[in-house]
This record gives structure tokens, C-alpha cells and sequence, in this order.
DNA sequence: CTAGTTGGTGTAACCGGTTACATCAGGAGC
DNA sequence: GCTCCTGATGTAACCGGTTACACCAACTAG
């Protein structure tokens, strides 16, 4: 038994309750209730236990707490990647929720793979009082019977699904079409689209609104590439761009594919937006900072994880939260990327362009 | 399936192994010789049991194992701060190493304070088999005081202390020195420095590779002054700069402040890098993407994070594993902003510099 | 046919907390 | 002086796993 324990003989038992009850002369029980605050302890015992405890370091075990208290103070989270900056905000936003609420985050990255998403969820299972689960390219149904009502569920930027607890999002369609009326209210048309992976609800909902907006404005909209959301394949869609007669704009479904198709184009010697105008989706901090400054749709991806884990934690108490639906909308950010600078001069030559 | 165990009215009491035990005819101990692979069941109980097990969708008590086998199988990390690409590719790495051990992550921010990083330690320290904690800000000695061999604790980026069991960094001090002599070797002098927070162990090194490379070189270093890190207080420093005679390069202790630097000489319609030279340090995505891409000393921030880990778990095995110090080399990365292009041109003029 | 062996399984102790309930001292009320 | 009450503290059951040890059938050996 407990082989563990005495692994290397140097090993340093823990202080368990009990050492600190003996050390300062009372029982486990007094030692638990002068540490967590219950008011029938005399103040001068509850003064000894806490200083005994400090003089031992002692720590309780959180997982003899949890099996006894049947909560963890965690929160487990997932998220298709943990890379690059988008979820960088958001992670910070899910840190902000769980240290207001006091709690821990536990964290793992599906890799867009719905069956890793499934493993993770089961690890966790066990060891947080609530899940908050972003798994944009499949149904929510999958994640929900994984979790089988064992902790709250919240999902982020998924189909909605009636076995969730609760879902946020960005209102992907509204922000893509209060886009492409900006790119056509500037004049410019056709514009082509970038997309993003097929099965991405974001991806989806960002066409959507694309479309939407053309048939509002009675115009016909560009080409629709597609892409997987990476800068990578933002660069092959400028290439292929380039193939043929330029659009007058180009909308990416995400700032990251249109860096891509900016680096491409620039490449080529056209000049952004004299040639071809550009916007994205997101606004991540960098696109401030391209040449020129991108247009895109701004999202308050911190504030958006942080509402989800402090959601989370209020479904697990059993306060009834807010409404269980929460579209975020996008706000429009015009920067120097998307105005309408179209000049007579020649046609984009490969010597051409920004410096 | 789970049908039974969903519908059955709102309060679900866990499935223990017990129930699975009860259900598959057998003893607790058998059910869990069969669900963890000890040889000595017969192989149609242990068929039964798994059977049985999922069935009834029984996921193991992460507490109650933990306080059975006295290990919880999660490694807890504690950074400066979650945010911005830095961060971003260390939790990455940092992901990447717990999944290679099959460990969960529980993931904290100190934001910078000595004395929430040590709170965090408190409230981790029992709910790991180990600790990764990065706090450039202070003497180690602080957080292995608070971890108290409780369990294997890895620094990083930080002052390393004799209390460690081991310690990952950037050798910033050869990083900062070739990127001077690089600057120096472009021609241009004198250069300036635009330095971290003065207790910040990266920054420290930094300044002192900086300043090496000029005794080195026999060439007087130019003006050094104060940053945070942070893009706003490269910005300050870049107009401070503006007020008096420019250096001919500026190289700035970290990317975020070498692009706000670059923001207020651009702003200023001083032209990079035929008015001034500029660097950064850490090479994060972003600096390929500037304009002119970021010259700067290129760290593999990820895979630190992933040895760190990975080191952590081996301690808490038993694993005697490499060098408990351990210093990765930077590598130049030369792109054009600090290349030697000063022109005869006119000095720089307001309505000048890049499109 | 008996004694010894072996392999599968069950029983119960243990991990370290929390807390319902028992206990006990001391003061109030009669 | 005795009972009753009250408030501080102790005892032990419980949370849900793991595993040492006991047990027992079926077999082998003598």
C-alpha cells in the first residue's frame, strides 16, 4: 500500500490535520473549523491553530477536500489551439474570470480534433466543478454527451446545443456584413472573400454575412476562396488572386489570412488600398500595426472569456445566470487598409508598391 | 446508453466504482485490477467490468484517486502574465510538454507581483505533482520558500536560486551582444538602448550584453533608457529620442518595444532604417510582418516551455533528468530594419519616411 | 487421498479532509 | 444542591478510490 509514500527514503511526509491538531493540542475537527472561519471556535484556540498551522506550512490536500467537499475550485477549459494572438485574449479574459471568482483553470488544446476534445473533456471530468469548451468545427451535441451533465458546460463559438448550460459567441454574421457594407459603401466592388475552414461555424456565420450584405446592396459579390483561418492560406488565396483580374477589395475572414493575402499582393507590387483595398475579422492587436493599419471587426475576446468562466462557476453554484445565450456584437474598426485611394495611375507593376 | 443515468431527475448522484462493481457482479478491488490493467484478472471479468464501466459512463474521482495514489497527474504553471504573443507561444510549448506526459496544465498569471505569484503557488501547491513557475521579477529563493519541496519546482527566466530542482532561460546576455555587434558591424553608432524594468532578471542581462559588446568593440555606447516591456513605453522612449540629435540605431530589449519605438519615429517621418537602425529581442510573429520585418535575437520560446515541463514531470518521477541549468542561445535574425541604408538624402522631414 | 501451490477475487484499511452528533464544563434558574 | 442550557470541543463516519492481505477453489505432487 502507499508505495508512493515511502518512493525515496528521503521523502518528506505531508502535514497532514492531524500533526497540526496535535501540535496545538486539539482535535482535526477544531483544526478545521478554526482554519475555515466557523464562528464557534474561541478566538484564542482559533489564533494558536492558525499560527501552528503557519509554523508547519501546512497546506490542505485539495484532493481529500474534494472528495469531501465534492468541489475542486477549478474550472476546465479547452480550446481548439492555444497559439497565436486571438487566443492569447482570450485565455487572459478565462485567467480574469477564474481569479475573480477564485478559482483555478485547467487547460488543453483540441487541435480542431473532436476526439482529443473528447479525451480532454473526460480527464477533466472529474477534477473541475465546470467546463467551458470552444470547439468551433463540430456540433455541441458530441461535447454535451461527453460531459453527461457531470459539471456545467459552456460553449464558446459552437452550434448551440439544448444539452449546454450555457453558450457565448461573437455575432460572426452581423460583424461580416457591417464589414462588407463599409468595403461597398467605399465603392469598392467586386469584392472577393477569403474563408475560413468549411466546417468552423465562425467561418460559416462570417460568409453568411458577407452574402447578406451583397444581396442587401443589390450587388454581386466577388469569388469566395477558401481557407483554414491560418496566414498561410491567406497567402495562397492572394496568389490565386493574382491569377486572375483583381478584385477592388478583399475581405479575409480572419486577420490572419488577411496578413497572409497582404503579404502576397505586396509581393506582386500591388499597392493596399490604392490597387486592392483589405479588411479582416478579429482585430487582433497586430493589425494596428500592419502597413497600412487593417480594417477589420472588432471583437472583445478577453471580455468574452471572462463572462464564460464567470458563468460557469455561477451554473455550478446554482445561481441562475444570465441569459444562456450571449452573441457578442463586433464593433467596425475602419482603418487605412479599406479606404477607397483608387488613383489612375498605371496598373500594378511588379516594381511597384509600399517600400 | 447514458439515457437512464440523464434522465433520471435533476439531483444525479456520481457512479462510483462501487456501482460498477455492484452492476458487473465483482468487488470494488476487482473493477479496479480491471479498469487499470493489472495481469491478474481473467480476461471475460475485465471485458465485463470495462463494459459495464462505460455503460454506465463512470469516470474515476481525480480526488480520490489523488488522495489514494498521492499524485494528481497535473503540473501547475505560473507566468508573469497570459497575454501577447511572448506568453502565447510559451503556453504553447508549455501544452505541448504536459501532452507528451499525459499530464493536465493548470495554468495561473502573478501579473508581474511577487506576492500573488505566491499566492498562487499556495493554492497550487496542492493541486499538483509540480510546478513551472517563471517570475523574472524577483530572487527565486522567494518561491521555493513558498513551494517548500512540497513538490519539483522548474524556474524560468528567473534568478536561479540553489532551492530549484532546475531552471530553463534565454541566454539573453549573448543574445543582446550579437545583435550590438551586429549593429555595430552594420556601421552604425552610436546606439541606443531602450531597457526593461530595472528588476527584471531578462532586462539585466540584456542591457549587459549591450553594453559588452561596446567594450568589446572599444565604441561608446549611446543613451540608455527605461522601458517596461511594454509597446507604449517603446513608444515614450522613441520620442524622447526625437527630442534630442538621433542615434543611428536603436535596439530595444524586447519586440513590443521596439515596435512602439518605431511607431513614434514613423510617426515623426524619420525613415527605418535609413534615419535609424532598429532592433528588437525575442522574435515574436509579429516582428517578420512589420515595416520594414524587425531585425531582432530569435528565442524558441515554445520549446523551452516544453522542456520545462517535460523536466518537471521527470523530477516528480524519480527521473534524474539533463543539466539542471540550462541556457538556450538566441540566434541573430537579420532582416532589414537595421541594415545600413543612410543616404546622402536630406534629414528626415515630417511629410517623409515610408508610404 | 492429503498437502501444497497457484491464480482469481473479496474484505477492509488507508489516503486527508469535513461535519453530524456526542460530550463535557460551567453558569443560570429553581 | 440539582437540573437545564449553552457553547466549545472531541469522536467517528463519510467522501471514492487503491491495494495488502485473507480466502478459496482447482489443480499438482507425492
Amino acid at each position: 500500500m502507499q508505495e508512493a509514500a515511502r518512493r525515496s527514503g528521503i521523502e518528506r511526509r505531508r502535514v497532514t490535520i492531524r500533526d497540526v491538531g496535535r501540535a496545538a493540542g486539539v482535535s482535526v475537527a477544531t483544526v478545521s473549523r478554526a482554519l475555515n472561519g466557523s464562528e464557534s471556535v474561541t478566538l484564542e484556540t482559533r489564533a494558536r491553530v492558525q499560527r501552528v498551522a503557519k509554523e508547519l506550512d501546512f497546506v490542505p490536500h485539495a484532493g481529500a477536500q474534494s472528495l469531501s467537499l465534492q468541489r475542486t475550485d477549478t474550472i476546465g477549459v479547452i480550446l481548439p489551439d492555444l497559439h497565436g494572438e486571438y487566443f492569447s485574449e482570450l485565455i487572459r479574459g478565462l485567467d480574469l474570470g477564474a481569479r475573480n471568482c477564485r478559482r483555478n483553470l485547467l487547460l488543453s488544446a483540441s487541435h480542431g480534433d473532436i476526439s482529443e476534445a473528447i479525451g480532454a473533456l473526460r480527464t477533466m471530468r472529474s477534477r473541475v466543478d465546470g467546463l467551458v469548451v470552444m470547439s468551433p468545427f463540430t456540433d455541441g451535441d458530441l461535447l454535451v454527451d461527453a460531459v453527461n451533465g457531470a459539471v456545467p458546460l459552456v460553449l464558446l463559438s459552437t452550434r448551440a446545443s439544448a444539452g449546454a448550460d450555457a453558450a457565448f459567441g461573437v455575432d460572426n454574421r452581423a460583424g461580416a456584413a457591417a464589414v462588407t457594407r463599409h468595403l461597398l459603401d467605399e465603392g469598392h466592388r467586386p469584392i472577393a472573400f477569403i474563408g475560413g475552414p468549411a466546417d468552423n461555424l465562425d467561418a460559416q456565420e462570417r460568409l453568411r454575412g458577407f452574402r447578406e450584405a451583397h444581396v442587401e446592396a443589390r450587388v454581386k459579390p466577388g469569388p469566395v476562396l477558401r481557407g483554414n483561418f491560418r496566414e498561410e492560406s491567406g497567402f495562397s488565396a492572394g496568389l490565386l488572386l493574382l491569377q486572375k483580374r483583381l478584385p477592388d477589395a478583399v475581405f479575409a475572414a480572419n486577420d490572419a489570412m488577411a496578413l497572409g493575402c497582404l503579404q502576397a499582393l505586396r509581393e506582386a507590387g500591388v499597392r493596399i488600398p490604392e490597387d486592392v483595398a483589405l479588411a479582416g475579422f478579429d482585430d487582433i492587436p497586430l493589425a494596428r500595426f500592419l502597413d497600412p493599419p487593417l480594417t477589420t471587426a472588432g471583437v472583445r475576446i478577453a471580455e468574452i472569456g471572462r463572462q464564460a468562466v464567470e458563468c460557469c462557476v455561477g451554473l455550478g453554484e446554482g445561481r441562475a445566470t444570465a441569459p444562456t445565450q450571449n452573441l457578442f456584437a463586433p464593433t467596425l474598426v475602419v482603418r487605412a487598409s479599406s479606404l477607397n485611394r483608387r488613383r489612375a495611375g498605371p496598373p500594378p507593376s511588379p516594381t511597384g508598391g509600399t517600400t
